[in-house]
DNA sequence: AACTTAATGTGAATAGAATAACATCATTGA
DNA sequence: TCAATGATGTTATTCTATTCACATTAAGTT
């Protein structure tokens, strides 16, 4: 399967809630293609993969969709997430009310001694120690990482034997998970990890624009030569 | 060419950074490649683009390959970047200091009317007026937007006409650089966007997570079987 | 100096994803 | 009722990224 279909559907879905906070009902292939920039039969192709049908002429029921795209996405079962290390990045992901509109709530942050009870957002902070048995009280399944880089790899196997199957990482660490994590569930694998290295994305975004920088530099001379 | 290599060539950086800090001095495609998760001919392909040479039996000389990557990635120029939104996600990433390593500095933060004076890290926030100016004065040319979804298409206007060409978007709208950016570039266009949607993320994983279980369930059923 | 070894460098093969193209078929309108 | 239209659904194609496989060659070994 396509990695990216699930997050084009993710993404699907926002724009198909927006389109019907506006009163629209119905949807073509065209419109949902244009918003993310992709063609109209990488949109239908989608849902084909789903089995979401549309109508031959009248293009999809954006009610329809959104009720399928929830389905598969899996939006009514419980979303609680853990977010570990609480610092300036940790605290902002708590805090940031973007995620209770797609049913996600933080069910605890961590830190390693948090020196006082303290909430962040509606989330109480609890020390490391507490992990292990909150994760299998609450049966958490999803986390944060949001420690510095020298702690990212203990708390990341620490939160591995806790039972935590799919990361987020913003530690510029790359975790993976091993290999043979796919088919015997020991407790020392996870599922899926999705690594955002912040130095890695700011990097990467200023080594295009200065490439784009020289080919119009380029081409500016061409024209005026 | 393709998007990921330049991706790859920043974590190769920071891994060989790693390895020489611990006193190596040589480094074979094979470690690189078990440490980014790809094979060991997808390095040596890296490399054979960026005119990297190794040496037929001795691999690669680790001081060598960091000055090589250096280079491409521009290393040397400036890096200065503003962020427009100092809400919590806003400041966490003008307060972090990941970035600093890589040479990478914050000019400035930009918000619609702080209320005072203020410092983040060691960055000032201006308000949103002084945006134009302070972009064309210190010749910034990416960007991090961490205003909410409300502000963001407007925030991108705004920052594209100062100038802007690189973007870090953390705000839930998904942004795109319009068709005709690619040559002619006028006054409203840029050249890279990174959009960072955190619920999308997250329910992202939570797919991956249940769908996994769900796997998980099947096989356990047939071995009990 | 010839032989073995162990890495690189790279052309071919494969896999994967997105686009293009078109056959299909409901709906509209004459 | 029948043709024209305009969307979907799907097959074929293109494009891109990665892996495979191996020829190459430098370094070590006898």
């Amino acid at each position: 399967m396509n990695k990216e279909i699930i997050l084009r559907l993710s993404k699907y879905k926002r724009l198909l809630q927006k389109l019907k906070a506006l009163g629209l009902e119905k949807v073509f292939s065209n419109n949902l293609g244009d918003a993310l920039g992709v063609t109209s039969a990488l949109v239908r192709k989608d849902f084909s993969f789903l089995k979401i049908k549309g109508n031959k002429r009248g293009g999809y029921i954006i009610d329809e969709l959104i009720e399928e795209i929830d389905s598969i996405l899996g939006q009514h079962k419980p979303r609680e997430i853990i977010v570990v290390g609480c610092g300036k990045i940790g605290t902002a992901i708590m805090q940031y009310n973007g995620l209770a509109r797609d049913g996600i709530t933080i069910a605890a942050g961590f830190d390693i001694l948090p020196d006082k009870v303290a909430y962040k957002g509606d989330a109480l902070i609890l020390p490391m120690s507490e992990l292990d048995n909150f994760v299998y009280e609450n049966q958490i399944k999803v986390g944060v990482i949001a420690v510095p880089e020298s702690a990212a790899t203990a708390v990341f196997e620490k939160m591995i034997s806790a039972g935590i199957l799919g990361y987020l990482n913003f530690s510029p660490v790359e975790l993976k998970c091993t290999k043979d994590s796919q088919i015997p569930l020991d407790n020392k694998s996870c599922y899926v990890i999705n690594n955002i290295n912040l130095a890695v994305e700011i990097e990467n975004l200023f080594y295009h624009v200065n490439r784009k920088e020289e080919l119009m530099a380029e081409i500016g001379d061409n024209n005026t030569k």
